[in-house]
RNA sequence: GCGGGUGUGGCGGAAUGGUAGACGCCGGGGACUUAAAAUCCCCUGAGCUUUGCUCGUGCGGGUUCGAGUCCCGCCACCCGCACCA
């Protein structure tokens, strides 16, 4: 401990090795202590770790390492999300097996993540492409086969022409491959898909349970999800037809002043043999797919022959063909309200239809006209026969009562979630267990030939599923009439490994995926941290497979993730200079950049660069920083420190030098402060002890409820505190608690300090415990106004009378000087706080 | 266009309706040193007629003794999107 410095690149790796050793971070799930599960997102083992990562798994790691001081018994593990489309790439381009270059990927950030000191059981370590990771999650695709939640159509998919694939509906993004970003086509197909909308009311229902998950989160799957109930119902049609439409809003019905029907509606289409009908179709079909653009785009319509008839008032309602309209949802029909439905007033207005006002903020101002827009909002229904009266609410069900009661139309529930299409084209995934034989059809492969492996000798030198091509894999006999037979050559979506790899983690048996009673002692997962990215997909799938297993009777739990967190992401600035020949930026990396003074340049030529917007860290913006480098620069509690410093988790964190350099700093402050340690010091100093008491309060309190960045201020001002303070007996507890408040954030520091101190390991030491009597100060400022405005500040005891403190007030000369003799009206006190003099 | 989020010093950000700017970074001044690094101390929202006062939390209103915080109406930026009727 006479060491000046703290040294980590000697420290970082004895503590972690001394972790290791005695497995300080393996979860024991035979433990009496109350267990807890934290668990970061896994990664995908694409090459290199980075800040992103290290921002994540140092949250996560804070909590585990906290909790086991509280007393729990933690499982926090680490693995990997092994396999997908960046592995056949690599095949592809670099002429490598993707298994080989998966796992050297693994080998890799397994060693940069050990290098950051991460709490993990790696006892439990997995990766998803490992025969006994896939081969159990054959196993219960079979069970929910066999459960009637999985199954075969033949139906479009959307094909990426250059990932060679099919992607499910939730991966095209703008019409575009989310990964590819190849513009997707329509190819109809053989797929398998899974029932998630069997549970789509349950998984709606759930969201309202989650309290601890972000509303914003718990809003996207709820729009997801798409809940809708309304009334579908038919108009009759003057040609004699019947036009069926689907409406939410039932209690506008008397509003209704037209319908409208898609250009692809086979109404529409029978009307095509018009030329004009035909041209307007054609016309439909132009323009982008993107919502933003058909928002914004001119609402166009073409009135067909045909009138509709309104089923209460009898009045011939125009039906137009418009582009607005869409024939994927509903019956592709709607009638047109335009007072209270936006795109339809925008039509009326551009086609001269009658705007009728059916609701009202009340019925006296059932005749006030529109401002311009349609009025969505709640009111009293007005104008519309024996509705009037009622509010949106009632209304919507007098209707659709009415129309089931007249036959002529029914209340009805739209979702918009679809079925999970989980076939891939693709090597590199778990193979679906089936086999396709021409006599028995569609057989599953039997339990007791699971797992259904990956070959090794494939080829990836041309496009398209090298298991359709290998000579032998996919040739096998029946398993029921033993004639020869064809395996299914497509792989699960890699969403499915993602699904239930938290059960994995939580118990591991050979023979089976888990272990339901294992399962139960550490479900549900207590803290869930990752990218906001996985807000649907993942989220949404794994908490379908938690369902799906549920309803099998395979485990008892209802929710996967009890709370979830979302961090925000590392951001840079990019530095770019315009290439005069191609008009377009050509990008820096920060180490090519000079950026000590004011202005930015390059180091290769010392002229300027431009400075961009602070972005997210991306390969090709190149503002990347690499997380070894600086470890080995300033040591892994520095970077650790800076990723909880600062900015608030879920917001963005903007990494600088200037502030790893300070954060540096700070662990050698500590570091000295530490070595001032005197275990004989004698004294007391009760204003210290009160500081130190309230910082291990708040520093719990507060990463408890993950404000990491408030926990590093306390730490802070304590250590500010402490270095001041002269010894005492009360500087050292000070001391001794600091070195426990930093473990969780700096364990390799507080490691080294707590060794020196001759105790064992910190990690397994008792957060400490806090006095209650010293929360409260002895003494406190009471803020002095006049109208409000703060005119001085007086010390008080804590607890002071609100006389006293109103005399206090009264006795300030800046109070007086402020008020000037003018006649005081009102005093207001708040105790401890202040006194507010009104005039 | 719709849905969600954010907006506070030069920067990241604190602040149960009660002293706005904690804490960190940057910057300035000083101490120590032959010098530098490191470290330590002080200052650091703007303005003014500077024992103190005025203004100040995106903009405009409102409620209140008192508003960054609550209410109404805007603006800007970011994220998401499916014209779901």
């Amino acid at each position: 401990m006479t060491d000046t410095r703290f040294d980590p690149a000697v420290a970082d790796e004895r503590w972690q090795r001394a972790w290791a050793e005695a497995g300080t971070f393996t979860a024991d799930s035979d433990s009496e202590k109350p267990k807890s599960y934290i668990l970061e997102m896994f990664p995908y083992p694409s090459g290199r770790i980075h800040m992103g990562h290290v921002r994540n798994y140092t949250m996560g790691d804070v909590l585990a390492r906290y909790q086991r001081m509280q007393g729990f018994e933690v499982l926090h593990p680490m693995g990997w999300d092994a396999f997908g489309m960046p592995a056949e790439n690599a095949a592809m381009e670099k002429g490598v097996h993707p298994g080989g270059w998966t796992r050297q990927n693994i080998a890799q950030m397994k060693a940069q993540l050990q290098r950051i000191g991460f709490a993990l059981d790696w006892t439990r370590e997995f990766a998803t492409c490992d025969p006994e990771y896939y081969g159990h999650e054959q196993a219960l695709f079979l069970d929910m086969f066999a459960a009637g939640l999985v199954y075969r159509k033949e139906s479009t998919v959307n094909w990426d022409p250059v990932d060679m694939t099919v992607l499910a509906n939730e991966q095209v993004i703008d019409g575009k491959g989310w990964r590819s970003g190849a513009e997707v086509e329509k190819r109809k197909l053989n797929q398998w898909f899974l029932k998630i909308t069997d549970f789509a009311d349950d998984l709606l229902d759930g969201l309202g349970k989650l309290e601890d998950w972000p509303e914003k989160v718990r809003l996207m799957q709820e729009n997801w999800i798409g809940k809708s109930q309304g009334l579908e119902f038919s108009f009759d049609l003057s040609d004699g037809g019947k036009l069926p439409v689907y409406t939410t809003r039932p209690d506008t019905i008397f509003g209704a002043s037209f319908c409208a029907i898609a250009a692809d509606h086979p109404i529409a289409q029978s009307l095509a043999g018009d030329p004009d009908v035909a041209a307007f179709i054609e016309a439909c079909k132009r323009g982008g797919t993107k919502a933003a653009e058909v928002e914004t785009a001119e609402k166009l319509g073409y009135q067909t022959s045909i009138t509709a008839k309104h089923p209460f008032s009898g009045a011939d309602l125009p039906v137009f063909i418009a582009n607005f309209v869409l024939m994927e949802y509903g019956t592709g029909a709607v009638m047109g309200v335009p007072g209270h439905d936006q795109r339809d007033f925008e039509f009326a207005t551009k086609y001269g239809l009658p705007i009728t006002r059916v609701v009202a903020s009340d019925p006296a101002r059932a005749d006030e006209p529109f401002k311009g827009e349609a009025e969505a909002g709640d009111g009293v229904i007005v104008s519309s026969g024996f509705l009037d009266g009622m509010s949106v609410e009632d209304a919507k069900q007098a209707v659709i009562t009415r129309a089931e009661a007249g036959g002529w139309g029914e209340g009805r529930t739209v979702w918009r979630l679809r079925d999970w299409g989980v076939s891939r084209q693709r090597y590199w995934g778990t193979p679906i267990p089936f086999i396709h034989c021409d006599a028995c059809g569609v057989v599953p492969v039997p339990k007791d030939q699971l797992p259904v492996t990956l070959p090794e000798d494939v080829g990836f030198d041309i496009p398209g599923n090298p298991l359709e091509r290998h000579p032998t894999w996919k040739h096998v006999d029946c398993p029921q009439c033993g004639k020869p037979a064809r395996r299914e050559t497509d792989t699960l979506d890699t969403f499915t490994n993602s699904s239930w790899y938290f059960l994995r983690f939580a118990s591991q048996p050979e023979d089976r995926p888990f272990d339901p009673e294992e399962v139960a002692k550490w479900m549900p997962v207590q803290h869930y941290i990752g990218g906001i990215e996985h807000a649907i997909l993942h989220l949404l799938y794994a908490r379908f497979w938690t369902r799906a297993l549920a309803h099998m009777g395979q485990i008892e739990v209802a929710e996967p993730f009890a709370a979830l967190f979302t961090q925000g992401m590392v951001t840079h600035e990019t530095y770019s200079r315009t290439d005069p020949a191609r008009g377009a930026p050509v990008f820096f990396a920060p180490e090519e950049v000079d950026r000590t003074s004011d202005r930015a340049t390059l180091l290769a030529d010392a002229a300027p660069v431009d400075v961009g917007r602070v972005i997210k860290m991306s390969k090709s913006k190149k503002n990347v920083v690499d997380p070894d480098a600086i470890i080995a620069r300033h040591g892994a509690d520095a970077v650790r420190w800076f990723m909880l410093s600062d900015s608030p988790p879920e917001r963005d964190l903007p990494w600088s030098d200037a502030g790893i350099e300070g954060c540096a700093r700070f662990v050698q402050r500590l570091w000295r402060l530490f070595s001032a340690y005197d275990p004989a010091a004698t004294g007391e100093d009760k204003s210290l002890e009160r500081k130190t008491h309230q910082t291990i309060a708040a520093v719990a309190a507060d990463i408890e409820a993950l404000g990491f960045n408030k926990a590093v201020a306390r730490i802070y001002e304590l250590t500010g505190a402490t270095e001041k303070a002269a010894p005492s007996a009360s500087r050292s507890a000070a001391i001794r608690a600091l070195v426990h408040l930093a473990a969780p954030m700096m364990p390799h520091l507080a490691e080294e300090v707590w060794a020196g101190m001759g105790e064992g390991l910190i990690a397994d030491a008792p957060w400490p415990t806090v006095d209650p009597a010293l929360l409260v100060d002895d003494e406190v400022t009471i803020a002095i106004q006049h109208m409000g405005k703060l005119r001085d500040t007086v010390t008080a005891p804590k607890g002071a009378s609100k006389d006293a403190l109103e005399a206090l007030a009264l006795a300030s000369a800046n109070l007086q000087r402020s008020v000037d003799g003018a006649a005081i009206r009102k005093v207001i006190v708040v105790p401890d706080r202040l006194v507010n003099i009104v005039t």
